[in-house]
DNA sequence: AAAAGAATGTTGCACTTGCAACAAAAAAAT
DNA sequence: ATTTTTTTGTTGCAAGTGCAACATTCTTTT
């Protein structure tokens, strides 16, 4: 069993966690609800999305299928906006994040694995992060261009990869300005690096 | 009790779990070995450090007492050195990956503790790494060093902070120009936003 | 106490990036 | 099928940042 099974067989057998289903386009979280929750993606995608005192948009992170979010992972002293939206149709698991420490009254055995799972989880989702600041740390455009796309591309073991959002999108995920990276995208294909094909797929010709 | 002492309370009582000590200036651990080893910093201070092909030092991280590191959490396809190197004196919990999650022979029921432990660890280092995320998805170096400030000084309940390594680190830290910190530190105290007081000690004169 | 090394502070210049504004193409909604 | 909205593509210009080079101060080593 892999982890996202060994939690969905906690939930068919502890009612603290719960599944519930998200439309395309709806909101899953916002992170200013006391209640402290923990969201495991089960389906779909989602961004984690900030508007900031100017109305800026930003994609601080995107999910995919067992990645772990909510409010518990962020200070919330920071004055801006966070929000979960589904890009796609999401089906996830939530249970409030007290809960997971405390035994059910039954003393329920499932909790031990819950942990176990959720441990691995985190240590994927803390992997990602890392890849995600090794890319932000880069000084240049090209630079977390490249890098990024090198993730992607041995992700896939391919040297064709598909963009998981629009290129305005990862203009914002890259934290840069769009008409830069635009630019900086047609240099790269002028140079020879890469090669758009359709949209979204690109065709690295570094080796 | 507490994270630490509940998994100091395990390696009393697990042999799995081993304490170490590093002095000031040596290197914890590079992440090329083989053996996946997670490391849990008890007493100390150490940082993260890659350099890349041109020779260029980044500081990727900069761990304190509960933070959790190792290769475990590092994508190694990517071409740059990384290692771990104590800025104080270290003492180090470290036990194998894989260890975690198998029981000892005699069903340790130590492990179930360690599990609990580790995994708010990890939440916190979750924590951790998005304010990391926040701070290095800002455009300007104001910006950064704004929210930077803004965290140390909620993290003390003060509006006099400490940084926690020199201004040239505190660039890389950034993943910004010295210089060109050091210009922007100098008009933020023109335009009366922060005020220098000793090496290291910064007020910081907005709200 | 002197010398060596590291950190801080400063500046001019070139280059990268952000910003704004717009046209064209594609996708979504009606 | 038509309209509306979103995304892509492009450009000139201004502002921000990186880079290099150097003087000064502080810290560590001998």
């Amino acid at each position: 069993m892999n982890n996202l099974e060994l939690i969905l067989n906690v939930k068919n057998n502890c009612d603290k966690l719960q599944e519930k289903s998200f439309p395309k386009g709806t909101t899953i979280t916002s992170y200013i609800e006391k209640r402290k929750q923990i969201f495991i993606l089960l389906e779909g995608e989602a961004t984690l999305i900030r508007y900031d005192e100017r109305g800026n948009k930003d994609i601080v992170d995107f999910f995919k299928p067992g990645n772990v979010f909510g409010e518990t992972f962020y200070n919330v002293n920071v004055s801006s906006e966070l929000s979960v939206t589904a890009t796609k149709d999401c089906k996830v698991l939530t249970c409030l994040y007290d809960d997971i420490q405390k035994k059910c009254k039954n003393n329920c055995k499932y909790h031990e694995q819950l942990n176990a799972a959720l441990l691995n989880l985190l240590f994927q989702n803390t992997m990602h992060q890392n890849s995600r600041i090794e890319i932000l740390s880069k000084r240049t455009i090209r630079e977390k261009l490249h890098i990024y796309f090198e993730t992607l591309s041995t992700e896939t073991f391919s040297n064709i990869i598909t963009l998981p959002f629009s290129l305005t999108d990862l203009a914002d995920f890259l934290s840069v300005n769009r008409s830069a990276m635009m630019r900086e995208l047609k240099d790269l294909e002028d140079e020879g690096f890469i090669e758009k094909k359709e949209r979204k797929r690109i065709k690295l010709l570094y080796k």
